[in-house]
DNA sequence: CAGTATCCTCGTGGATACTG
DNA sequence: CAGTATCCACGAGGATACTG
């Protein structure tokens, strides 16, 4: 397993408040950009899935996208690759130790979200 | 308070598998982009905080971003802006009490993001 | 099948100047 | 003091074609 580079030097990128290094910003940072939450979702219902699959669950991404979310993933230790090699080649991916620790928080995350839904619009419910 | 519009139509812009709706996305929809975490900190630590002073401590954000940021916060509820009419004008912004709930959560999630960063870099401490 | 390689669009965010 | 108004740069993300 590499080194995740981008957690040893994330310091808020110095506009937080909270001193030179900032767990929160990096935890944001692993899961951050458009594909990276959708995928841990896929993962954690289906459990380990190829990479077409992914991709045709996971709708409108692109391959550029998804090969570069698993890699950032993988390389974070968010996700296992495994590689069969039968032919044509097999690739499964799957939620490593740490993402899975992760899925109660956004539960929270989740739950909060859903009560800031539904006290902001009780009756404008469409 | 403004009817959150981001909430009312989150859908995972489509490429979640969770559905039609999505808590998750919702909710980090609303705490997303640069300044938005790092303002809710400024919040949470010093209290009911003025504009040019929310400015001065969060380093680096511009008048464009803070302006917005904090325009984003309040329609969604997160934050409170109180204006005394003083001479020369005094405005305060304070967390809201949905901020306040989302504190533990993201207390959690930076745990997350610090046990992640420890293990992954046990020796590589620099 | 599981990706790379290129090229391109577009929106977030930055810089600067100005105002009630 | 607490913001707006403009303009602009850049990088995340998208489209498409190709490959071991």
């Amino acid at each position: 397993m590499s080194t995740p580079e981008t957690l040893k030097k994330q310091t808020c990128t110095s506009h937080c408040p909270c001193g030179t290094y900032c767990p929160l910003s990096a935890a944001l940072s692993l899961i951050g950009g458009k594909w990276k939450i959708p995928i841990i979702c896929a993962l954690k219902q289906d459990g380990p899935t190829r990479y077409n699959e992914l991709k045709r669950k996971i709708t409108g991404i692109t391959n550029t996208m998804l090969a570069s979310s698993l890699k950032e993933l993988e390389s974070n230790g968010l996700i296992c690759r495994r590689q069969y090699d039968e032919m044509p080649v097999r690739v499964e991916y799957s939620l490593a130790g740490p993402a899975e620790d992760l899925i109660p928080v956004l539960s929270q995350f989740a739950l909060w979200g859903k009560q800031m839904h539904d006290q902001a619009a009780p009756a404008a419910r469409e």
